[in-house]
DNA sequence: TTGTAAGCGTTATCAC
DNA sequence: GTGATAACGCTTACAA
């Protein structure tokens, strides 16, 4: 078995309290037996047993993650982001893709510290079911949740865009996206879409929205064939994702249309891009990075104790690049 | 903080050794005080904690698994089914995205009974570098690894596709599928054709093997492009995966050659299929399903202290259906 | 500066 | 059948 604090103190001859804090890097500790100790447990490869010291520190400097779709990869990036930034602070985080309630449920035997949930068909759940003593965070949408919640305003975003594309002199502007029942996310994005421009559904915007089955790149490049063989006096698009738009700009280059020159996009986005496309993007959204900052914020917050406030919603911000350019610009 | 067993004792007026029997469903405690405990229990919301059993028991019931890169879909589909499997045994598993190191580390100091590793840029890793008293299971490609490993014959797999081609009278066999050097689990599907082709290199076959810069539908879609558009004569395709596949599919469609008249296809796959495409695949590969049985039972296995072999490599299937038909038989 | 001892929540081995 | 009690590996007062 694994090798324990008494086995160190026997190589280095003192007590195994002694060793506990020289491994913890006590000020109590002289320094050169500090340092012996030190090599002695490298040696012998010694780790630390957690069971042990959460039992006594009421503490194991755990996150646990509930990831229930390791399927999707957005949020993946995310995930990658905050560890990282828990990892400074010296948190490890553990996932688990279990269901959430059982998902919970380990995790609360295992005494991590937090737990991030990741939410998506959060609809079934309710708070109720859910037996908790450790502290519980959630990114995605708020719904019948009581438990704090960090969330980004998809529907803003998408304001934002077709405002801006207003602003500058576009009419006819379409939106690419999911607009399927099944992921309430993506159904902000239409939302807002209706919302800016004055609608309650897509049936009222019949040759604008256009819907696909998916947010992958061909669910664009099929969408942008459809849209722009039909109607050709469409001068701007909102896309849903950046994915649908890697797939439009596929579209887009084989109908000899150019960006931004016959066509104006703005696409909804929180990675940063790292792909060269033809053209630089213009994109709304919360970047990544700055998710994954609040989330670890309200993460370490909550571990200390303090309360966060209910429920942090993230405005997206607009930046504008090459892919846009004024209505008529090119006259 | 956590209900104990202590809490509950008090309630049920017993000493708390009997509520551990009591937990544990022991024979030693008569019907009715289990009941009573049991009912108490639930109505405390009393979670074990896993912490106090592992240090007493030496045993979490928890697999660690490493999954250094969150972000590639085509395993997490395996690690759900692994997660049930190993559910159903009552164990619990829990995912790390750390590099190789810090979680083998992670999951030591967490006393998980067995570490199950996604190998992917193994390269750089060697054995010495890694300390565990964990046993550990790799699955991927095995190369410097003393470790027991589980892997799948990718090579084998695509030779057969060729060798049944070949039967079936086909001449002009194509293969499409990422050749670069980053992902050695590609170049193995790749290797397998060139050698079933009796070549060394891709550079013999110039107009046979189309590279793609990844797997995703719209790699297979330009790939099938070129490949079709400058060669007529071609009458079957290798895809090295099933998103390729869907992407040839579209590509086929668009210029008017159909499934399986003008041309077969066999598709490299392990995830069952769920689209329904405009043919049933005939596919070779290892079933996820079987994968997943395979590393659950190595996994259990290692957990008895039982060694098991020290590289599994799982034989590839062969499921023609109806994208592949003899060469001719439409004619 | 170092050692001793109590205690974290649980299981397991005894006695009763 | 049930109840004490030791032990798991560690941290942390407190004593030396």
């Amino acid at each position: 078995m694994g090798v324990t604090i008494k086995d160190i103190a026997k190589h280095a001859g003192v007590s195994y309290s002694t060793v506990s804090k020289a491994l913890r890097d006590s000020p109590l500790v002289k320094k050169p037996t500090k340092i012996k100790i030190m090599k002695i447990a490298e040696e012998l490869g010694y780790q630390p047993n957690v069971a042990a010291r959460s039992l006594v520190q009421k503490k194991s400097y755990t996150i646990g993650v509930v990831w229930p779709s390791v399927e999707r990869i957005a949020p993946s990036i995310l995930i990658t982001k905050i560890n990282d930034l828990l990892e400074e602070k010296s948190y490890t985080t553990l996932l688990s893709i279990n269901k959430v309630e059982s998902a919970i449920a380990t995790f609360n035997r295992f005494q991590v510290d937090a737990i991030l949930v990741f939410g998506e068909n959060k609809s079934v759940l309710s708070d109720s079911s859910i037996q908790t003593t450790v502290p519980i965070l959630y990114y995605g949408l708020k719904e019948n949740s009581t438990y704090p919640t960090i969330d980004v305003n998809r529907r803003k975003a998408i304001k934002l865009a077709v405002n801006y594309l207003q602003e500058i002199g576009h009419k006819k502007i379409a939106f690419i996206g999911d607009l399927s029942d099944v992921d309430p996310l993506q159904k902000e994005k239409a939302i807002g879409f209706f919302e800016a421009m004055n609608v309650k559904q897509a049936s009222e915007l019949p040759d604008l929205v256009i819907p696909t089955n998916g947010l992958e790149v061909h669910d664009g490049y099929h969408a942008a064939k459809t849209l722009l063989s039909n109607n050709t006096d469409i001068t701007a698009i909102i896309s849903g994702s950046y994915d649908l738009t890697r797939g439009i700009l596929r579209a887009t280059s084989e109908l000899a249309l150019y960006v931004p020159k016959d066509l104006s996009i703005i696409s909804y986005d929180n990675i940063p891009q790292s792909d060269n496309l033809e053209v630089t993007l213009s994109t709304v959204g919360v970047p990544v990075t700055r998710i994954a900052k609040q989330i670890n914020e309200a993460l370490l917050s909550i571990i200390e104790g303090n309360d966060i406030q209910d429920s942090i919603i993230l405005d997206p911000e607009l930046n504008i690049a090459n892919s846009c350019a004024p209505f008529g610009w090119y006259d």
